[in-house]
DNA sequence: CAAATGCTTCGATTAGGATCGAAGTATGAA
DNA sequence: TTCATACTTCGATCCTAATCGAAGCATTTG
């Protein structure tokens, strides 16, 4: 027997499908019902209920009540990040979903991890961002030089309150598909707030896929110029 | 359904208790026999045969025939990363092994991580680089400075067999217990052997704890200074 | 208040897989 | 060739946990 956390208990909550097909779809960062996440696992109310209890219980998911709702969400961007994990190794084992799809390069390309961007473009976002010298990366959460803050409040993020919070301004998180980093933490999320808002980009719906319109990807180019 | 890599197949592998037991039992980095594995995971011979089996088809181990013993160690640092993660969720969860022990602290200390050194002073030294500019980040894999190669190089490590073998010399890993990034990849691992063999520190048998000889923590401190 | 919606708990069924004994295969040593 | 070691495969057993129907609880709406 060996020290250390007992990575069984966690891996089992993942490792049935039906769990894991909810937890997946919270990978979009959206709250979700337990019918919704019944539904989206293809299961009964009951038991998904019970599987949400497990989930709960197990650290992995937050519960808000809202009403005669109960919404869940991924505990935070850790678990994130091991979802992300795995879809790594699962991908690379040849383990993909049953039809892969038209959507697998879309997902590749630009996709919801959590609350930040993901996939090609994520990557590009937060390579830019070092090799302008706005970002520079020190242990595991990166810091915005000075000239990174004004590009920020320029782009019309407001950084203010998001300095003040308690969540890191910015983190890093791996990629399944690129297996590169890309940014995460408050800014990644207020980033991809702000494409959203200007309309440069929008979410499938249902999916993690984001899509990034003519005028956007263009915007989005110069940006990163 | 959702699109992506299917996780509920990788994670249920590790899901398994007696599985589980086994990749952390690999996470020393050390290649083990099927026996060594089934006797660390409290199985017979045959339940563990079926278990590699399963591990192996899953991607997880790669093995290595050598006259007639099986050697499997963890397919690479991927995967590592991944158990790293679990580790700290179910840490987080209260998720604890039954008994943490005095092992534990020595555990959050120093540690090996696959095949480089974790824990505190795996951050200390990773921090250290960075702040000395003797590493620079940019993107997953960090690059070593020139006063970077001229420090390594002094410290007794040829960086040439280093630098042209396919794996990344610099790569970054996320503790469970420090919670920040420590590095890896065979600059983490050309490091953790020349702390051996220097004597500056050993590892405890059959445990991934990392004990630093009294000379050896001075001799480490001077060094990052 | 009653009715409807959203979710949980209980109980019974069922299926998957973890386990080990026994027998089989491969490699090495004598 | 014979024996021993290291491991795999087969088969039977057993147990956990996933599942859903039915009933119960909580909250909102009318």
């Amino acid at each position: 027997m060996k020290a250390g956390p007992n990575i069984a208990a966690i891996a089992a909550l993942v490792g049935d499908p039906a769990r894991a097909n909810m937890l997946t779809a919270l990978m979009t960062g959206h709250a979700l019902t337990a019918t919704e996440l019944a539904h989206e696992a293809g299961i009964t109310l009951q038991t998904a209920s019970s599987h949400l209890a497990k989930l709960h219980d197990g650290g992995l998911l937050t519960l808000r009540r809202q009403g005669r709702h109960r919404y869940f969400s991924l505990a935070d961007n850790d678990v994130a990040q091991v979802l992300e994990g795995l879809m790594g190794l699962a991908a690379r084992a040849g383990h993909l979903r049953a039809r892969p799809g038209p959507r697998e390069p879309a997902l590749r390309n630009a996709r919801v991890c959590y609350d930040h961007l993901a996939g090609d473009q994520g990557v590009r976002l937060y390579e830019a961002l070092l090799s302008n010298k706005l970002l520079s990366v020190r242990s595991e959460t990166a810091t915005l030089t000075s000239h990174g803050k004004t590009f920020v409040t320029d782009f019309g993020v407001n950084l203010a309150p998001l300095e003040s919070a308690r969540r890191p301004l910015c983190r890093l998180c791996l990629d399944w598909s690129e297996r590169r980093m890309h940014l995460a933490g408050a800014l990644g999320a207020a980033f991809l707030h702000r494409f959203y808002e200007l309309k440069w980009a929008r979410r499938e719906d249902g999916t993690r896929v984001v899509t990034f319109s003519k005028r956007g990807a263009e915007a989005f180019s110069a940006l990163l110029a």
